[in-house]
RNA sequence: AGAGAGUUGGCGGAGUGGUCGAACGCGGCGGUCUUGAAAACCGUUGUACCGUGAGGUACCGGGGGUUCGAAUCCCUCACUCUCUGCCA
């Protein structure tokens, strides 16, 4: 979340920031975080001085008490009574109002970086990179929701009955697929320099909170019964939350880590008629790549980890553009993202495979995520992004792939899955 | 899952109601000594919030309570360890 200081410091550049994210009422509700900042502060002043009053009195009883004088020192508990309840009530004051503030922190989202496009709907984004040649498709090409039946390689009726829509199974090659694009996706990320991790699928609110799931997307997540816990969207959050509570070397800097898991998400809302096959599920695959960086080294990162991601689609031989996002489209957490979009040739869509965010200090902030700088605890940077999402890299792989003889598997994928076609 | 024992500063480990933010040891940092280093000795060494500052306040796993006063007593939750049970 931001900083109040930070808000306070840069009122007009925060209000901007805001309003480019979409938040309407940016001014007002910013002009009334300053008002309760205040009264926060005011509060913890007077709440200091009566503490510290009754403290002292506290601690002379003790001194009465010790050299046998009852009497002073019943006089001295006299004199207590009132601060008590006046330290009390303006304790209650205090909580109340840095409740409220972190609550309207919570709720407020990252601010824009100044080179995000304006905009609030996709149709807005800025497309900056276009790469690969487009596949020329026979006349008869078939979208992968029927190849996938041709084929037998992902059984969506059988997902429905273990679990319900948006759960496949993955059968035969189609499983051998899957499996080959991951390890695929984390050699060549333990390539780059990033640390393997597995980390849990199931996160508890603080690490919710932390990267700032919740309460934002409190909806999107699928929990788990009589227990707090949810059932992780995306890596992001349990390999982001490692580094929660934790102050960083310098030395360690940047920390770079690639981890494999599931993703389960809702999706509530959006489900509708034009969402076929995979191009959105309940469940998938994905490998995401997290880094923690300086300050000042954040935006580098952020351009080296579009690059990475763009090697692996250009291995696989995928057509892919890159969009900067506009202010509108962007998500709750991140200062600028990019998105990486495959085009699926049959059904003639461009995919989403992957979103690479700076979210600057924001999550760090929440996470207590700092380094020592001269002595002084300062927040890093986190970065991360899908390297890469699954289910729509095997959509576009049947579609574009396909011919007559069955589905050529990508080169550099071979010698994963021990075969060349899917037939 | 049941029974018991724990959770204290970077680490180890004292402290069971009163000047305790916390003894002591280790580690870290600075210094003396040394050509340099080691050893020895001296000093220093948590975090956050409030305050222009002096300084103040909070924090001894989390939350709540008792009390004039809580690391210390009570309740509750989480986690760790040991034993029993179950299990991949």
């Amino acid at each position: 979340m931001l900083r109040i200081a930070d808000i306070k410091e840069n009122l007009p550049k925060v209000t901007k920031g805001l309003e480019k994210k979409g938040v309407a009422d940016a001014a007002a509700q910013l002009g009334e975080l300053v008002k309760l900042d205040d009264l926060r502060r005011k509060t913890q002043m007077e709440m200091d001085a009566a503490l510290n009053e009754s403290k002292t009195i506290s601690k002379q009883i003790g001194v009465l008490m010790q050299s046998g004088d009852k009497e002073g020192a019943e006089k001295a508990k006299a004199q207590t009574g009132e601060l008590k309840s006046k330290s009390k009530n303006l304790q209650d004051q205090l909580k109340e109002a840095e409740e409220q503030l972190t609550q309207m922190l919570y709720n407020l989202p990252n601010i824009a970086h100044d080179l995000v496009p304006e905009g609030k709907t996709p149709e807005d984004n800025k497309i900056v990179l276009e790469n690969g040649t487009m596949p020329e498709l026979a006349e008869n090409a078939k979208p992968h929701w029927d190849l996938i039946e041709q084929y037998d390689i992902i059984d969506f009726n059988l997902g429905n009955k273990i679990s319900g829509a948006g759960f496949p199974v993955y059968k035969g090659k189609g499983a051998k697929l899957q499996r080959a694009l991951i390890n695929f996706f984390l050699d060549e990320a333990a390539k780059a320099g990033f640390d393997e991790v597995q980390p849990p699928i199931v996160i508890n609110t603080d690490s919710g909170y932390g990267t700032g799931q919740l309460p934002d997307k409190e909806g999107q997540m699928y929990g788990i019964v009589d227990s707090d816990l949810f059932l992780i969207p995306t890596a992001e959050v349990p390999i982001t939350n490692i580094y929660r509570d934790v102050m960083l070397k310098e030395e360690d800097l940047p920390v770079r880590n690639v981890g494999y898991t599931p993703c389960f998400r809702r999706e509530a809302g959006s489900w509708g008629a034009h969402v076929r096959g995979l191009n959105r599920l309940h469940q998938f695959d994905k490998v995401e790549i997290v880094q923690i960086t300086l300050p000042e080294n954040s935006y580098a990162a952020l351009e080296d980890m579009c690059t990475y991601v763009e090697s692996l689609l250009e291995k696989l031989e995928l057509p892919f553009r890159k969009l900067l996002l506009c202010g509108g489209d962007m998500g709750f957490t991140s200062a600028m993202t990019y998105d990486m979009e495959v085009y699926s040739a049959a059904q003639k869509k461009w995919l989403e495979v992957s979103s690479v965010s700076n979210f600057e200090s924001y999550q760090a902030n929440r996470l207590k995520l700092r380094y020592k700088k001269d002595g002084q605890s300062t927040l890093l940077h986190t970065l991360n992004g899908s390297a890469l999402a699954l289910p729509r890299i095997v959509a576009a792989i049947l579609e574009n792939n396909q011919s007559d003889k069955g589905i050529a598997v990508p080169k550099v994928l071979q010698s994963y899955t021990g075969f060349d076609l899917i037939d």
